[in-house]
DNA sequence: TTTCCTGCAAACCCTTTGCACATGG
DNA sequence: CCATGTGCAAAGGGTTTGCAGGAAA
């Protein structure tokens, strides 16, 4: 947990859920796994939670094709990027060897500061692109 | 103009306006660009416009940070990125020497296909950093 | 006790759709 | 003509917020 927060039932509930699989979940489904399971959340606590650990850098945040946001838990504190398939939303998690270092240095060459980037890198998965 | 489609006074007003910018706009931007200049053209007719110009192929589409479809002109020239003042919104155009290809190497290692990718980077320019 | 958290309902905001009218071909 | 396009208004759907009650510290 980030610190500065309570430790709830609820904030728990998100976070077993949260560490126990490494996909791209929406709030959504995060909720619906919770109930699953019979952990009673309130689905504004889980958009609340979900922000929260993503503010805290504990969990990945992408934007689904149809505008949905979509939580992954860091499985590494180095800078990564990810590969998302646009047929089903599988996702590889990528290691950055040099955009990183490229981007910084670009940055620095242009006189900025507090240089940072986003990459997301698009495709079709082999399942996905043989099912047509 | 893609085939089966009317010209129309409206899609012709979106074609300027996507033609004559290489920046990506949401649908909403690109109506409030068409007011400004006095090409009266519905929300909604925008929103059709655009889609249906993804859908041929003329524009490419990607989700903000936000959850808004934003779109842009394709463009047959080469690929680069923007570095993006934060505080004053001020781009500079970067060429892109390697992180396309960087891209498309890791989209094959992992079977995908068709792969594409968005990068973005972001910064303080000296100017907006001076100021605080 | 004080401060933060929760959850319901309602508000928000972008986007899509139903429908009647307008218009290109 | 008539198939397609347009635009208004309303519905959709994910996400956020106001607020009163509840729980952690």
């Amino acid at each position: 947990m980030a610190v500065g927060q309570r430790t709830t039932r609820q904030r728990e509930a998100v976070d077993r859920v949260m560490a126990q699989s490494e996909e791209f979940r929406t709030a959504q489904q995060v909720h619906e796994l919770l109930r699953a399971r019979g952990d009673q959340v309130g689905l504004t606590t889980v958009y609340r939670t979900l922000q929260a650990m993503a503010d805290a850098g504990e969990v990945d945040v992408l934007r689904t094709g149809d505008g949905e946001a979509a939580y992954r838990r860091c499985t590494s504190e180095q800078h990564h990027h990810h590969l998302v398939c646009t047929g089903c939303g599988r996702t590889v998690e990528i290691e950055d060897p040099d955009v990183h270092a490229w981007t910084q240095r670009i940055g620095a060459q242009h006189g900025f500061h507090d240089v940072r980037h986003d990459l997301e890198i698009y495709g079709v998965c082999e399942e996905c692109w043989a099912r047509g």
